[in-house]
DNA sequence: CTGAAAGCGCTTACAG
DNA sequence: CTGAAAGCGCTTACAG
């Protein structure tokens, strides 16, 4: 059953072991009588390539590689963690990773970076990407040499990418509101929403999923137009420090975007009551905030089940192999009592290879 | 640096190649100084042996069971198909699966179980357990076979096991709470709690927990003593349907334990608004409830992660190399919106080898 | 178009 | 206590 080897195969198909091979690896130079022979074969003994076996006489080590943007973007920063301490526990299967700085939300340094992976040979990528027609070619030119690509967080042109992995956005504001709504059902109010920029693709939709949850379930609510932040904490404390000093505070502030630090710094100065309060991304200090009481949930896109799918899948695409079951990707909500142990385990390292 | 092999060690440490795997596999019979010599060598190189090679040579496969306790219980047969999709996934890496069934609750069947274990030689195998002395020696003998064990959603006895992979329930009870809480911190009134069993810990764990948090944050509602319902949809569906018809009803239900179905039942009959209502254990069942609004929230313990990391966690056991990151365990929250897409796909086999 | 053979890094008898 | 050698299931030159 889960016996047969390539040699079985040859000895019933009639052939020579290298023969097999060629027509099982698709090497070409088999007559098309021997080709038919071996599938035969093959499909009478249930044959299964070992890959153990041929990585081990390859000498075979998987080549991956993460494009991740720069800066101090605390989410991404446990990204790289995660990345990091996955790449250190697959060293010993022969898996070496990259991780490859990419200035954020550029889509010239996003092609130019895809551009240069082209001079490596890896066996897959994994990029947090951007939806830009311009980045198809770079793509086109890695597909064509072989390498899996996947998106990551955020997505690459459909055409161009083997998978995404990553949550559905729309879903995240939805979620976002339905809990929002929960709160606050019987009190309804003004709802302040902000967002980094109506051009970031992911922050467009969390908000109309947002406002689409609140407008059909919850019209004792309003949802107020964003403010726009750049997810730029400053900003964002600002804004938020105006509206708490409102004459008519509203009952509830949804940051669809990054930059929470500077929301939650406002919040705490706060001596009156505060608004019900909804952020994206379990991280530091947005955990911190959940356990002070100054928000009161966080909606995460769990990086660390994500990185942990990109390995998965990267290796069951680069072995062209069936894809494993993976658990299912969705927005978690935190609140203060049900959060990880530690969200983020800091180490020395910047880059493994 | 990846590149050391046993042969480079017994080179560098002046000795053949038997002696060196006699020394790195701990087979003994070697003289200490040839043990001094190799630890060098290794120490030196930085050898780490490929278990790859390792598997291949000794034509290895990995033997793994799950002792899972019958019945048609939604939540298991989900963990069932988890454990049946991966299993089908890993038999080309040469892992087999067994999937032994155990009387339910039952001490004494999960006894003589893991003693039948001893018969046949598993190298890893994953055990709902029970907390009970009883099971000290089953488990003991496994141990003394070399065995691998770990505790998967139900723990057993800590020093019987090499982990455990669950929730915390007193986490899920403090997180249903926190959720209740939230939704009628305006309105205040009874909650109606619902168990299937004291003497089952989870339960009583998960109720703890929850009355805890609403008695400290949420003092304006009232939790009600539990009603017993042995989990059995029946006793579940009459209780509801009395509370539902009280004079003054409750303002919230809380099912610590299973049999969703009948307090589903009773729900949709309920012409008039409905009690705020969470329970646990994203099933087929509980899921349509939600997208119906006949519920508000499901905690779940995400089997499905639960498996993965179980299947990960063995493999790393048996091969005795340091555990892989894996991704927290915590009690998912679900709401209508942010349903996985496919909570479970049925499959023909029920068992796997 | 086909085949024989060495080698990947290990384990396991077998012989001293 | 120590070592030489075959074999695990593959891939890769190399020779016809």
């Amino acid at each position: 059953m889960s016996g047969a080897t390539l040699s079985d195969v040859a000895h019933a198909a009639g052939v020579s072991y290298a023969t097999a091979d060629r027509v099982v690896n698709k090497r070409g130079n088999v007559a098309q009588k021997s080709i038919d022979k071996v599938h035969d074969a093959v499909a009478r003994l249930g044959y299964v390539r070992n890959i153990a076996a041929a990585n081990l006489s390859r000498k075979h080590v998987y080549r991956l590689a993460f494009l991740i943007p720069t800066g101090s973007n605390a989410f991404f920063l446990r990204v790289r963690e995660q990345i990091l301490q996955t790449a250190r526990h697959v060293r010993v299967d022969s898996v070496t990773v990259d991780i490859v700085d990419v200035p954020a939300f550029s889509v010239d340094a996003l092609h130019s970076c895809i551009g240069q992976l082209t001079g490596y040979d890896f066996d897959g990528v994994a990029i947090v990407g951007l939806q830009s027609g311009a980045l198809e070619q770079p793509l086109a030119d890695l597909r064509a040499r072989g390498v899996k690509v996947i998106g990551l967080v955020s997505d690459l042109p459909k055409e161009f990418r083997s998978a995404y992995i990553g949550i559905d956005n729309s879903v995240a504001g939805r979620t976002a509101a339905r809990m929002t709504g929960l709160g606050n059902r019987d009190r309804g109010g003004e709802i302040q929403t902000f967002v980094g920029s109506l051009d970031a693709r992911d922050h467009a939709e969390r908000l109309q999923g947002f406002r689409d949850v609140i407008a059909a379930d919850y019209p004792q609510m309003t949802v107020l137009d964003p403010i726009l932040t750049k997810d730029d904490p400053t900003v964002l404390r600002d804004a938020a420090r105006h509206a708490l000093r409102a004459e008519r505070p509203v009952s509830a502030f949804y940051n669809v975007g990054a930059g929470n630090v500077g929301l939650i710094e406002a919040i705490r100065e706060t001596t009156s009551s505060r608004p019900f309060c909804v952020v994206h991304e379990l991280v530091a200090h947005s955990k911190q905030a959940l356990i002070d009481n100054h928000i009161d949930l966080v909606i995460d896109q769990r990086p660390d089940v994500e990185v942990n799918r990109a390995f998965a899948l990267l290796r069951a695409l680069i072995d062209e192999r069936e894809l494993p079951p993976m658990p299912d990707l969705v927005p978690t909500i935190y609140v203060r009592d049900n959060l990880p142990a530690e969200t983020f385990k800091p180490a020395m390292e910047t880059q493994t290879t």
